[in-house]
DNA sequence: ACCGGATTTGACCAACTGGTCAAACTCAAG
DNA sequence: CTTGAGTTTGACCAGTTGGTCAAATCCGGT
């Protein structure tokens, strides 16, 4: 257990060694289907040598989660009420696509756990993830009410961009199967 | 090993038992996150008993795909080459909703296996639904050509209406949190 | 060069997991 | 009731996995 202060050079590149190893192996096999030792040949380092910087299996995942989860949200973050409605929307699912091409493990992450019902994430989703929503589909609902945008369910509108613009990232093995080698 | 000839009464009840507890175990858990003992427990058997009707767990995965792809597939099946061009997709995204809507554990299978890569479905993935999917594209796409469905490219319009109508089943977790207990 | 804390590792453990097996039990047909 | 195939189970095994630990090694500051 290192000393809690300031962490060293070492410390500061293995932590993020380790954190990067567990993003792909947690993305592409799910929480119960990564082995710390996949995560550690995977960060260059031996299994006791990882424990030796997280106490458990468990607390990267953790880790990865808390360092992940506000990027993750930063495109609905900066949609801004004092912005032109339809602009603002648009410019939203254009960061959010951005945001699934550009991460497309932190996307599989996050879906893998929600999909089997995010034992780990649960309370995330009912804090930080619900505040959010909240407040920007109460944004949404003041645009539809003045008529500046066309009436619908704002958290449902929400949950149709998210759909579509993670489904490239999520099921990317499903779309390459099926468009062949083509160009996107 | 029971003979292949003519399966008894209980041969059919509890491999009807032993793929129902499969489908809930594996869409909850994944492949890798799923025990055979949990599976067993779900069916009401025990693992060695369990084992006396499917030789491993790969073999109760692989029996509940083939017992379930078809069925997955017949919403898209069913679109009529015959039919009127916009009715059709209506129908299709009508009779897909309601598939996810019926069969949510299924969904999140499906989900579950294809974000984490599909290794244990690429085949069926290649194989049986490219063939579909090539088929009923070229269909749409010669709706479009003859200027009797809005132009667009078809494999990302099923795309899309797949990651919307499933998206309630697979993110189900998720939806129900944001929702708070609101009606649908 | 030396020291003490930071880092790394090999050996090890207990729990779990997929799977086996022979023995026991059940059940339908004669 | 007997019989033999069909069914069930307790005991067991080998491989994997998360995690521990003491000993060894490395590293920066003096």
């Amino acid at each position: 257990m290192p000393k809690d202060r300031s962490p060293t050079r070492i410390q500061k590149k293995n932590r993020a060694a380790i954190l990067d190893a567990a993003l792909e192996v947690f993305s592409t096999h799910g929480f119960r289907g990564a082995t710390v030792d996949q995560i550690a040949g995977e960060a260059g380092l031996s299994k006791p040598n990882l424990l030796y910087y997280f106490p458990s299996k468990e607390a990267i995942f953790t880790a990865l989660l808390s360092e992940l989860l506000d990027t993750w949200l930063d495109p609905l973050r900066e949609l801004d009420p004092e912005g032109e409605p339809l602009e603002e929307m648009l410019a939203y699912v254009q960061r959010k696509l951005q945001m699934s091409q550009d991460f497309p493990r932190e996307s599989r992450l996050f879906a893998n756990e929600i999909v089997q019902g995010a034992p780990r994430m649960l309370e995330a989703l009912s804090t930080d993830l619900k505040q959010l929503v909240e407040e920007k589909a109460a944004v949404i609902q003041g645009w539809m009410d003045d008529g500046r945008l066309q009436p619908s369910h704002p958290k449902h509108l929400i949950f149709s961009i998210w759909s579509l613009t993670q489904h490239y990232a999520d099921f990317d093995v499903q779309v390459r199967t099926l468009m062949g080698e083509e160009d996107p």
